[in-house]
DNA sequence: ACCATAGATCAACTAAGGTTGATGGACCGG
DNA sequence: CCGGTCCATCAACCTTAGTTGATCTATGGT
């Protein structure tokens, strides 16, 4: 949905808020935080995941592929395994669209009434 | 749950994932996304936000309140009216989360297997 | 060719979260 | 004091999203 295959994302475009909410929902789940957080320092494989995180095989899998779906992990497959790794860009779209978000409500406003 | 009455928070803690995650589950909820975009430019009562969005009231008031309970949005009575408004550092908050994020993702790391 | 392992996918179940309409308290104007 | 408006809250319902266990494909080793 949000990349192509080489997600040239940095900090020029807004950032709609469909793809703001896509990436919102997906971070906002514990399990796929876990995950996010374990992949921080890097790619991991599936098998390592499940075991870092002691989670069924099948349930990571589907966290993984929401996190996929929204932009956040990409994966790479070498071999049997397949690594997944986080994608920086969509954490910074995200960034971005919070602070453009918090940069326009310090600013006074008319009282309705 | 995160504040008290005078939320201190500028950047200087990192926020704990708990938190983190209150406040995407808050924000990854299309109405509730709505509201904090239509208080982007200043405070707004109630009224006029079941008028602006649409919404029956009692769904509003749900929205609101778990939008303030994960503290991005401020409420203030003013006579029968309750303005509410959003509170900038929760959003600043998790915007320093998510570029801690990034920040640790771009480092190289050892393969499993 | 065969078996074992890694991981994705599916259908049925369950749990969590949002919706709806009604009720109740607070504040105001007459 | 009374009626009307603003908003919060509650209980019953419904919809969405996560879980579970089984099955399926692909890859590699022997």
């Amino acid at each position: 949905m949000v990349e192509a295959t080489a997600a040239p994302a940095s900090a020029a475009e807004p950032l709609a808020p469909d793809q703001a909410q896509q990436l919102l929902r997906a971070l906002a789940e514990p399990i796929r935080l876990q995950v996010v957080q374990a992949l921080q320092h890097g790619e991991r494989c599936v098998c390592d995941l499940t075991d870092d995180l002691n989670l069924a095989q099948s349930k990571l899998s589907f966290h993984l592929k929401v996190l996929k779906e929204a932009g956040l992990i990409r994966a790479r497959q070498e071999g049997r395994w397949i690594y997944y790794r986080l994608e920086p860009s969509a954490l910074l779209l995200l960034r971005d669209w919070l602070s453009h978000l918090a940069a326009a409500c310090q600013s006074p406003a008319p009282p309705c009434s």
